[in-house]
DNA sequence: CTGAAAGCGCTTACAG
DNA sequence: CTGAAAGCGCTTACAG
């Protein structure tokens, strides 16, 4: 059924010129006569000629894929980079491809592979992590960068949110909204992004002079795991009168924990995330969060390969973009007999 | 800093042997004597050598990459039904890359060539639609399978979730518990998978003989359009007592559109979902819904296609595989009252 | 068991 | 403006 595809050859010998012709007719039709290029085009036309990539690209020793590498593509922030990341590709002539790994380091190892065969010419990481088999002895990396994630185990240049300041914005309009004892639910030594927004919120306590007596639970970001937190947190005498979660899914676990033990949210609690993932808006109470400019996030990062690949270096290693704070109703001022005696 | 990859030719010079033994060594080592496979193995260790997959795919008229076409890679189901693609393709040795086309068909025909140039051996469409260029006069079409939404413009083997069987078990559900008036959110003339629920659903209710007054409603699958709904369904008169929706985002649009306007689920109003999706048990009141078998399907339309590259027909044209019913508690008897009297 | 050679489909100096 | 030829990195009959 599957008729071989036609080729550079079938489209000379019916235009009745060399194969050389009709690869500059195509890449340089300037360089051809008007006449000639005619005659190619309509043999194009009646073959459904299209290109070997295969073969282009090993020729030319390059490839214009460029392969996203996910651990998660179920991650709720992933769509919309990926968007982001598309259009600025395709703006470019470049197509865009994903990988999965599923978390798994050798998986992404065989998606290095691909790379190293010029099948795509260079790749944006979403794991946190290079894909480098410690077994070869030179792990020559192609053109990469880093989204979401900063690397831990080598230097590309990596483009995210701005999770420090972020997170500080969001302390600070708890403590305007009058909050003293704020838990900070999802420390995680697993994903940088999730230890910055811890460390932005130590800084803005700090600030605030109220570093002292602070709840910090470690939490995988899952809606699972903010749940089981607040289940930890109530084995304690002294609550907080509001939880900032690490995320979004993590928020979604505490509302829903909160809940089932007869609070409502905010009056009793207040509760806020970070992402705003498309459910964010839906939760009962909607929630207030901090929106990832996730498009310019794509865009950003996939120029900024793109750049490589031309030989541009990154002018920042890092690339930090601001969230955007999105005030909806799960938060409110504390009820004053809850909070602390000054 | 990106030095040049070893070819096998650097294999050969170290290993000081002909390219032909390094290639045999590699790929049918029992055919390659046991001291100088040694050499090549210890040539190969000390370059960091991996075949160049573009030339070998060349060379072979053939690729161990499975393209997966995908129009929207946020859709909730997709993940699993991805993963267990994944798991089959690998224990064969295969690859897996997606392919995004954000419902573009142009993007499609992009990702088609890419099939063309034998970059990979074949494709999975998540799409219903084929991606074919109507300018293109031989569509040669590559092997493929279609999941999730068979094919509208053309016949390629399809496997997916038993839609209509699954529609009608949670009809029958409904009946059961006493419901007499149900309306069916969700019908569509774009998704044939949700058509194929309202078939469903027309025959559960004239097997019971209660086929008459019951309320359709189209929609677009998105929560907002289930939400859209309850409103336009409160401008009649007489309401149903339960809400059989397309699939979990539209329950979720509902069962809030519903809350929102001081009714209870389920006291007031039965409402269900189709698909299970993760978040449809922590909904409140928890989902009760269809959970399709996204792992199996993957899997299986994974083998499928892996069968036909190897030439091995499908024995079927659409395989199709039955949901499980998930009873959780968004689902009650109706109130006397407001049943019909017969 | 091993090597020399052809060829997969392309691009691009090099001549003319 | 156009063509003949080399070569990208591989695999595989064909000889030996």
């Amino acid at each position: 059924m599957t008729k071989a595809p036609a080729t550079i050859e079938d489209v000379a010998r019916l235009a009745e010129v060399s194969i050389a012709t009709v690869s500059r007719a195509i890449h340089m039709p300037e360089k051809v006569a008007a006449s000639t290029r005619q005659k190619v085009n309509r043999a194009i036309a009646v073959t459904g000629y299209t290109v070997n990539a295969m073969a282009r690209n090993l020729r030319m020793g390059r490839s214009n894929m460029i392969l996203a590498i996910a651990p998660d593509i179920g991650d709720p922030n992933f769509p919309n980079i990926l968007i982001g990341m598309e259009t600025e590709a395709r703006a470019n002539g470049y197509g865009l491809l994903i990988g999965h790994t599923q978390g798994d380091h050798g998986r992404a190892i065989e998606y290095q592979k691909f790379l190293n065969s010029n099948q795509a010419a260079g790749m944006i990481l979403f794991t946190g992590i290079l894909p480098v088999d410690a077994a070869l002895p030179l792990p020559r990396l192609p053109p990469s960068v880093a989204v979401i994630e900063p690397m831990v185990n080598g230097a590309i240049p990596f483009v995210g949110v701005d999770d420090r300041m972020g997170a500080r914005r969001m302390v600070d309009l708890l403590i305007t909204q009058g909050h003293r004892r704020i838990a900070f639910i999802g420390d995680s030594r697993e994903r940088q992004a999730h230890h910055r927004r811890r460390i932005g919120f130590d800084e803005a306590l700090a600030v605030a002079g109220l570093r002292d007596g602070q709840t910090i639970l470690d939490t995988d970001g899952t809606l699972e795991g903010g749940r089981t937190a607040v289940e930890r947190l109530f084995l304690r005498d002294t609550l907080p009168t509001a939880f900032m979660c690490v995320n979004d899914q993590t928020a979604a676990g505490v509302v829903l924990a909160l809940t089932a033990r007869g609070y409502d949210v905010p009056r009793d609690f207040s509760v806020t995330g970070f992402d705003d993932i498309p459910q964010a808006g839906f939760l009962s109470p909607a929630l207030t969060t901090l929106r990832q400019p996730r498009i310019a996030i794509g865009r950003t990062a996939m120029a900024m390969l793109l750049g490589l690949l031309d030989g541009v270096p990154p002018e920042l290693n890092e690339t930090l973009l601001m969230p955007d704070l999105i005030v909806r109703s799960s938060v409110a001022p504390p009820d004053p007999d809850r909070l602390p005696r000054s």
